[in-house]
DNA sequence: ATAATGCTTCGATGAGGAATGAACTATGCG
DNA sequence: CGCATAGTTCATTCCTCATCGAAGCATTAT
């Protein structure tokens, strides 16, 4: 028998699918409600509570409590370090895709992830701000610049407004492995898409399809 | 809801105190059967065979059949990476052991790692490495300077051949909590250390033992 | 051959834990 | 104060999965 560490009790914590799905989610750095990591692990809240404690109670989870919110987030570089070795080994084993088809390939271009746009055109327009200095990336964590109220506001997008939910946040791009912009800031980005017509949502997929059209205007509005 | 690397699964392979203790018992490095495996584990036979199946399945394993035997081995270097940092994770949150015995004295001093050293002479090792600019620390990647090839050859290690594992890895030291090095390198120093009887390894255990003479010699090699 | 060893498969049992609705607590807002 | 929102706790149901004894294969020894 053996002795030492015991990693079956930190290892069965990640094992479970729900846990595993909201510590990914907290690999983007930046703290979350329970009410966001319930969706993200796509249980109730209840379950999803239960399931922080006991993350909290084997020390893989801070918390920050702010008002009637209680921010969760990883407890430090080591346990991301961890987690970020697992996902690892699970990609190499992984059943590797035998073969992207034509909705894949879309999913891959855009796709919608959770509330927000995620894909190649995700991550080129979030670099495409970051470029224009209209957002600051600070280390995992994205701020706004002074620039952006002014620049978001001419295109109908409030940044001002104080919501529950943090404006910008990464989130990492499972197809390309970098981050886009997730927070109140990309959903609203995602609604103008949606609301201009600029693309529309391919029937039950998460694939986002831009028309001629709305592509030229997305690019020029936030790749220009 | 997430998508990507399935990782609740591959943790919740290791989140099994039983499949947990088969994976630290083969850190060792050395491939073991299935009896040798189950005492490990403190299961009985049935019990092991059904474990090392799932880890088999699951992709953490080779297996290697000799004859009758039937030696299980841990998959490659990632998957050591990945329980490597699952323990330092256990250990820093863990129930921090009431007193060190000196077993644990011994381990946090130099251990195996799989294939390379670990421990407080791994991590002093590689530091040295750097500040002599042997390699290259570069973010978490550790890279040879220009002049290693040569300083290696001198001691018999040749790092020129172009092998499919990195040469060069950075592996988080769990007791330290510092990087030491990994990949064909670390294994290389590792083979010489216990070629030239500079230490041995303790019976039924990952702990490493230098001799007085034997750690003069590796420190005037590769701590000077 | 037959026996012995090493290991896997099968079948039955049992315990742990994941899930949820409902009830409860806490904070903020008008 | 009363109402709404955010979150936890409780009791219950359900199901997966770890476990072991017995039996079945496979390889080596005699």
């Amino acid at each position: 028998m053996r002795e030492g560490p015991d990693i079956a009790r930190i290892a069965s914590l990640v094992g479970d699918p729900a846990r595993a799905n909201m510590l990914s989610a907290l690999m983007g750095g930046t703290a979350l409600t329970a009410s966001e990591l319930a969706l993200e692990a796509g249980v109730s809240l209840p379950t999803a509570s239960s399931h922080l404690s006991k993350l909290m109670e084997g020390g893989l989870l801070t918390l920050a409590s702010q008002g009637r919110h209680r921010y969760y987030g990883l407890a430090g570089p080591q346990v991301a370090g961890m987690i970020e070795a697992i996902t690892g080994v699970a990609a190499s084993v992984g059943p590797q895709r035998v073969r992207p088809g034509p909705r894949d390939a879309a999913m891959r271009v855009a796709r919608v992830c959770y509330d927000h746009l995620a894909g190649e055109q995700a991550v080129a327009m979030l670099d495409r701000l970051v470029d224009k200095q209209l957002l600051l990336r600070e280390d995992k964590e994205i701020r706004l610049a002074p620039a952006a109220a002014s620049h978001f506001a001419a295109i109908g997008i409030d940044v001002q407004a104080k919501p529950r939910r943090p404006v910008c946040r990464a989130c990492l791009d499972w197809s390309v492995r970098r981050s886009h912009l997730a927070g109140t800031l990309g959903a609203a980005i995602l609604d103008k898409i949606l609301a201009e017509k600029w693309a529309r949502r391919e029937k039950d997929s998460r694939a986002v399809v831009f028309s001629p059209v709305g592509r030229q205007a997305f690019e020029k509005v936030f790749l220009a």
